[in-house]
DNA sequence: GATTATTAGTGTACTAATAACACTATATCA
DNA sequence: TGATATAGTGTTATTAGTACACTAATAATC
């Protein structure tokens, strides 16, 4: 085919969520080399021949946070001119969120990944800043009518735990009371025969989720 | 730059659709040539040098449809290797919602474009029949909690044509007073002093949309 | 081992939203 | 003028959402 079309760059760049106390934190990374170097950008990079942007979203959070089999999904393609000063560039963008307390280690990755809070941050990369705002607004907007919440916990959580995570996705405080009965009626989840002890206070009865995370509808 | 990293071709295929007849309608074209020829295609096309997506879907209802200004917003970008049997290739999706009557005349393009029922579709090129599936369940998403739907309508319409717009979408019948009910208090549409008349039955007063389509909230 | 601090866990009453349901009004057509 | 077709209109019952305060069980402290 001759080049008569264009034929952009393509970058994939994962927007990474955790929640850690009562905090909504996003990985970050320092820009090496570069445009915006020095400064603050979403873990991305380079799409490789042979591969699908959500298999390099999967490598990008195996590289730059250490986990893999997240939860995952494509957030929107950004293509603005003039995002990348290097020339024409695509960022297909990925949404995820993972577990806290983390279950695997830290990545050996150069470029410094850390958490950030989302509440305060300061001037990042290329469009990252909007990047990041959109998925908030689609974590917010999933949070309603699927189980994406239940992303951020380990497999046995407790009702506290899940509130919280409510809250901080949501930015705004819950009734303990209506949370529950919410929760009791949707059937989503079960109790177990564990629970969370040794925390200074009553021990806390833990729940498991009953269908698969991001399915189930109707919240 | 040297070819380290994957250039994929650039398409962008827009899902347009429509309500005619109290069915959901899809613009779809004839594949005049390469692969998949002869066979029911979504309008769209490659890329051109210094085009954004937006732009370049916007040129491709232009000249399928010969329509302008009509709601439109970013689907997905379909990146599945094999899409497209001639090598990489990424489409950037767009889902479009036009008001039936079409205010303006049809396009003089070659390809023929026509409308087709989403109920019963022949076999489609590429993976169109997965874009316009993924349409329509965006289409319903956003029926529920923003104003898409009045995208559809020209913009005085009656309360019945409304009730028409979401039952065809949603697929399933809603009752008449329940649904002016919600109408008259979401306050999202005013009476205006015209009416529809001249059709074998009581005239339907006219009403039109206070805010912006697309930003409302809160359905 | 008694006291304190901290979070877990529970129910009821009020309000708002949704769902089910049938008849009259006003035009066109024959 | 009678038939037909769609416009337009309220009430009741059910369900969901909201507001709100105390007791329970543990760890930490003295």
């Amino acid at each position: 085919m001759t080049k008569k079309y264009l034929q952009p760059d393509v970058t994939v760049d994962v927007v990474l969520f955790m929640i850690e106390d009562g905090d909504l934190k996003v990985l970050l990374v320092e820009r090496e080399h570069g445009p915006y170097e020095g400064m603050r950008a979403l873990p991305g990079g380079y799409l490789h021949e042979g591969e699908t942007t959500r298999i390099a979203a999967d490598r990008v959070l195996h590289n730059k946070a250490g986990v893999d089999n997240v939860y995952i999904e494509q957030l929107y393609t950004f293509d603005t001119p003039g995002r990348d000063p290097r020339g024409p560039n695509f960022s297909i963008s990925y949404v995820a969120l993972v577990p806290s307390p983390l279950p695997i280690g830290e990545s050996d990755d150069v470029q410094k990944p850390e958490w950030f809070s989302t509440k305060k941050l300061s001037k990042l990369a290329f469009d990252h800043q909007e990047i990041i705002d959109y998925a908030i607004e689609r974590l917010r907007g999933k949070l309603e009518y699927t189980t994406i919440g239940f992303n951020a916990l380990p497999k046995l959580f407790t009702l506290s735990q899940l509130q919280q995570v409510y809250e901080v996705i949501l930015d705004k405080t819950l009734d303990k009371r209506n949370f529950r009965k919410k929760m009791d009626q949707l059937k989503m989840i079960k109790e177990t025969k564990h629970v969370l002890s040794g925390m200074r206070q009553r021990p806390a009865k833990m729940y498991s989720l009953l269908a698969k995370p991001g399915t189930i509808k109707n919240f």
